[in-house]
Order: structure tokens, then C-alpha cells, then sequence
DNA sequence: CGTATCATTGACGTCGGTCAATTCGTGTGG
DNA sequence: CCACACGAATTGACCGACGTCAATGATACG
């Protein structure tokens, strides 16, 4: 039995992202049947806060929403970014607190799902636990990334390595636009755990480089394979190339 | 159907940590008829590697295992400490290059489970998946932490909350005992993003404070509480008890 | 005993944070 | 259409946490 989602970008330069979050395509798709409805929220807006017990679980339609985690004193980790098709919510222990707040970085939509509903699905068609466990290993990788980008990058590494990542995501889903990503420069520091003030100094320099531009509250991403370069990218897949 | 195993530290004071990645006891017992055998391992051995692509998957029977990816420079970033009962080496998809390393901190003894078998079991008792797919989401909090970890808290923060999430996890097994962890303090800051030479004058000023006692390639714990207070846990579990 | 690994310590440098002051941009109300 | 407000972006000055380098000491192991 292959249970695995097919998954295209096996051989391609950014494999190592969880590029490939969306259920589309990967059989849960069964569940919309379990819809409870759909849900629209403006940019700021949350989804549920850390703390909240919630009974639903979400995927998400249109729009970027962030899952966070806050520090009492005010510091903040944006632990993930997801993209239209994410599946998010479920949470290991019923009835428990959520982790971390996940809030609208545009304006929102999405399809809300019984949890109980879902995990009642889960019993009648066990395939579809298989994915949702695929799909969950899947992210983990993603989690590992960030955690190399965190702990053993320097800061222009890490936003770098970022915008690679965001560039292939979206262009996954929009080949051949240039990606614009709806991120304020407090929002990347962050994610990456930097100071707005040095985000900002960063990419003032890549501006004048010409390999981003900046403006109407959107990042474009102009010259991607030079970032990859930055990021340190080249040389790793070659390293991997070897092994392979 | 209620599919979550019973978690004891809902309410305890570390339950931010995945302390709990134990599969003793919940319900993967059943996979042990698909064991391939056991496989020893001295310190420093490696498991396997990442690129390798390996058909096997593996609980950690005894020892610790550090999963960690490099860079191409020799930059390292451990991403999880695993503990016996851990369960590893499932990538999501199959005759693909891992995408980090397994390495022994000590003496290790896992068990080696053939993925294929493993997933046919999947297919005839579909509550195995469930179950591998919620402790992949209680994972995914321990990921969480180690990102706020590393993106928002500062050198002793970090250590700290390892040691305390370590305490934690050794309590849970052996009650009463004080913890000793055996890690080289060049491991401690791969783990958290530091030099080993700041991770020295961290330990030496708390052991002159008698926080932790090294030897013997040891580190011991000697007064947890205060480490957590340290870690910054105190004021976050007044926080959350308030929402709650 | 020789060798290798880990731990320790000091001197020094720097990456990135903090603080604070503008400026810009966008949306709002008059 | 303009005045204003408010958040985001920008910029400079300063500094401190942590890294790097290098030398030395402690331990273990064959």
C-alpha cells in the first residue's frame, strides 16, 4: 500500500521546505462533507488565541493566517506560516488548551470542521488518518528547517532562506508571477527572531540591490535565485546531490 | 470515540514540553509482532544519515538519540532529543533521502520495524494510525517550544528550559532521582543555537550556585525549581492559569 | 604514558538589539 | 479636498550578549 500523497517536488531545488502543505489533490477532500460552515475574518483578526478550548478544527481557504506563541513580556514566535489548503487546529489532546494563537495576516476565509466530526471520520475511513499522519510528518520537516534557520543562521541567512521558501510556495500555486508576500517587517523579525529594526536594515540593503522590493505592505521577491544563494542554498544541494 | 491516550501532566507544570513521546502504553505495543530485531549501538554511532534512504523504521528501546541536520559548513542544529519509547525514522515519503540525522549519545538499543509492515499494519488496524498521528501532534508542540526557544529567549532562557524540559522527561520515568544528562556541553549548544563556550560560562555560574553539578561527562539537575524560574515558566503558568 | 576529546578561561570583536527620532503611507473624518 | 491620526518604515547612535580564537587543563582510553 503507497498511502503517500503523490508529491511533484521530489527533485526540486526546494524540497526541503513543506512547500506542499495543501490537501488538495491528497484525499481529504472526503471530508467536506463534515463542513460546518465557512468562516470570513479581517486582516488582525484571530482564528483562537493560546489558551482557548475550541472544538473545531479549520482549513484554511483564502488568505494568510500565522500561528504564534507569546512570551508573558511581550516577545512573540511565529512558529508557521499557512497558505490556502492548510489543514490546522487539531490539537493532540481533546479538550485542551490550544498551544498558540493563530491570527489573520489578510483578510481570511475559512471551512470549519467538527473536530468530533472529523476524528468520527477518521474511524469509518482510517486512509484518511494515513494522510493527515503524512501530512503531519510532512510539516515536521518544515519544522526542522526553521529550526536549523533559527538556531544556525545569521540573520540575513534566515530571511533569505525565508523568502525562498514563500517564493516557492506561492509559486507552486501562481508560476510565473512575482511573489508578493503580505508580511510587515515586524512580522518576519518575528518569525525569524530578529528586531523589526533589523529587518528593516536588511532588506533596505537587498532593495538597493534590487532584489526585493518594498511597498504597499507588500515584500516582492525580484531575483529568488540570488536569495538562494544567500541563503546558502547552492552549495547544500549540491552536497545532497552527492549523497544521492 | 475518544482515540487521544491518556496524558498525566494535562496539568503539571511542564506540560508545554512533549515530555510524553512514549509510545509504551499507547496502543503501538500492538506493532511489536512486526519487529524485525534489535540493533545495539556504541555513543557516537550514527543510525543513519541524512540522504540515506532506509526502509526501516526504529523505537528507541535504551539510550538517548539526538536527531540533528548540518550545514554544509559544519554548522549543526539538533532538533530533538529522544528518550526510550521514542518513535523515529518515518519520513512521509517513502524511498526518499532523510532529511536528518540519527545519532547515539550513548549506548543505544532500538528496535528496528520494517515501514513497509508497519504500514500494512496501518491498513488493518486503522486506530495504529490514529494514534501515530496524535503523538506526532504532541510532537509538534515540543517543536513549538524549541522554536520560541531559539527565536525568542536569550542564552540562559534556552538552557534553562532544556534542562527543566529534561528534568521533566527523566522524572516521569524515574521518580525521586536527581537528573543527570548525558550531553557534552558542545551538544547543548547545537541543541540551542549557542557556542560551547558560552554554554560553559552559563553552567559554570550555575554550578558555583550549586543550579547543576558537572562530571563525569554528566550534568546533573540539582535544583530544577530554580532553573524553571530562570526558563521565565513561572510568570507564563500565572498567565495561563488566568485564561483558563 | 600518549593521544584524543572535552572542559575551562581570557581577550577581543561583532552581529544584532535597544532607544529614540523622523518620515512615510494609508485611511478617516471634517 | 485637506487635516489629521496611526501604524509601519526608516535612520542613526550606542551597546551588550554572544561568538571567535587561542591557550591550558582535566579525563578517559588504549
Amino acid at each position: 500500500v503507497n498511502i503517500a500523497a503523490p508529491v511533484s517536488c521530489t527533485a526540486c531545488k526546494a524540497r526541503h521546505f513543506a512547500s506542499c502543505q495543501s490537501l488538495t489533490g491528497s484525499g481529504l477532500d472526503a471530508i467536506a462533507g463534515l463542513k460546518a460552515g465557512d468562516r470570513r475574518l479581517a486582516a488582525a483578526d484571530h482564528i483562537y488565541r493560546e489558551g482557548d478550548i475550541i472544538e473545531d478544527v479549520f482549513i484554511l481557504v483564502d488568505g494568510w493566517v500565522l500561528l504564534y506563541h507569546m512570551l508573558e513580556d511581550g516577545r512573540r514566535q511565529i512558529l508557521e506560516i499557512l497558505l490556502p489548503g492548510a489543514f490546522f487546529g487539531l490539537q493532540p489532546e481533546f479538550k485542551a488548551a490550544m498551544s498558540h494563537s493563530a491570527v489573520c495576516a489578510t483578510a481570511v476565509k475559512v471551512s470549519v470542521f467538527s473536530r468530533q466530526h472529523l476524528m468520527n471520520k477518521f474511524h469509518d475511513r482510517p486512509e484518511l488518518a494515513l494522510r493527515v499522519m503524512i501530512m503531519c510528518a510532512r510539516d515536521r520537516l518544515a519544522l526542522y528547517q526553521s529550526l536549523t534557520n533559527l538556531g544556525r543562521r545569521t540573520a540575513r541567512e534566515r530571511v533569505a532562506h525565508l523568502f525562498v521558501e514563500l517564493d516557492h510556495r506561492l509559486r507552486a500555486r501562481q508560476p510565473g508571477v512575482v511573489s508578493a508576500l503580505p508580511l510587515t517587517q515586524e512580522q518576519i523579525g518575528d518569525l525569524m527572531g530578529l528586531s523589526k529594526v533589523h529587518v528593516n536594515r536588511i532588506l533596505q540593503d537587498w532593495r538597493q540591490q534590487h532584489l526585493v522590493d518594498v511597498g504597499r505592505g507588500l515584500i516582492r521577491i525580484q531575483r529568488p535565485a540570488k536569495l538562494a544563494d544567500i541563503a546558502g542554498l547552492g552549495a547544500e544541494e549540491k552536497a545532497l546531490r552527492r549523497t544521492a
